[in-house]
DNA sequence: TGAGATCAGTCAACAACACTGACATAATTT
DNA sequence: AAATTATGTCAGTGTTGTTGACTGATCTCA
């Protein structure tokens, strides 16, 4: 079986755009993607002994200034004492702010300091220039159809939640 | 702002797709459909005290039977040592035989066993099934758009082997 | 006001999975 | 015979996740 000359051309048969041979495809081409796509932010969180788990904290703080803790939890799913480690460590090297809720004392609100900020745009703008690049060559049909997918792969529990997240930013 | 009706709608304006903040929802969306997409097998793997990283050997096995030990650290971009672990635990287990190389003796080559095989397909049939949905539901040009996009986010060195090896299986 | 619920923070223990560096053995190539 | 290659293994480390239990501060409601 020789490669189309195009990465994303499909069969012309009728119905083999469903076939396993397709569906395969798309699970390792979304494996090798996602691994790329984490690759840049990577090295950079490396230099400064951080990891991942770091960088979704720090991402949804800049997404959500001011979020809780509950609130961070909930988006990132995970444990509330993995993600205390990931948070202490950012507040003690003074890229997280903590500060007390103003109307619920109990609630902490999260900030990003200046230097948060600026390792927020070091973390990001690699990412950003893989999607734009990708997105310019590609065009915005094939946009539209990636976010389709995408969407759609998604728990059907979650995602309503997920999109409202994406696109609003709303809980 | 309130979200679109559909989820792959992209604001009117000129160039707005490639604007950060379309950019950003590309970036979120990756991560949470990515994360959704290796659940099912997460939980079938936990049962039975194995991880992510047996699923991506035992995948890949299936994919190239009688793939040798340098083939697989040269498509996982592991080390020997992590994959030696993995590869160890599911010889042991029975699910996977590593048989020596015919021309060259020093080579193993790596099959799985009919226990294996059996768990390669519930490990892959969610996670074909999700994609099976996903795609019927967003529709073949969506589906084109999806791999264009996935394979344009691939890091450019890698590009042409990676999509070689995804739609051949071609070193 | 007092009881119970909630939010945050912490302790201890554990496991998966990646890393580095070093070294051994067997087989092949030169 | 010497160098190279493929595999396997040792010991140590680090990040990120888990469970379960517990404390303290604060809020809510009866």
């Amino acid at each position: 079986m020789e490669r189309a000359d195009t990465p994303t051309q499909i069969p012309a048969g009728a119905d083999q755009w469903l076939s396993e041979e397709q569906l395969r495809q798309g699970i390792e081409l979304i494996f090798f993607a996602y691994r790329d796509f984490t690759s840049d932010p990577d090295m950079i969180l490396a230099q400064r002994g951080l990891g991942r788990a770091h960088h979704r904290a720090i991402h949804f703080i800049k997404r959500r200034p001011g979020i809780t803790i509950a609130g961070l939890l909930n988006i990132l799913q995970v444990t509330k004492q993995s993600l205390n480690r990931v948070l202490r460590q950012l507040i003690d090297e003074g890229l997280v702010i903590s500060s007390v809720g103003e109307q619920d004392r109990r609630e902490r609100n999260l900030h990003l300091s200046a230097e948060g900020k600026q390792l927020e745009r070091a973390l990001s703008s690699p990412q950003r220039e893989r999607f734009k690049r990708s997105y310019e060559s590609a065009g915005p049909e094939a946009v539209a159809g990636f976010r389709k997918v995408l969407a759609e792969l998604l728990n059907d529990a979650e995602r309503e939640d997920v999109l409202s997240l994406v696109e609003t930013g709303a809980p």
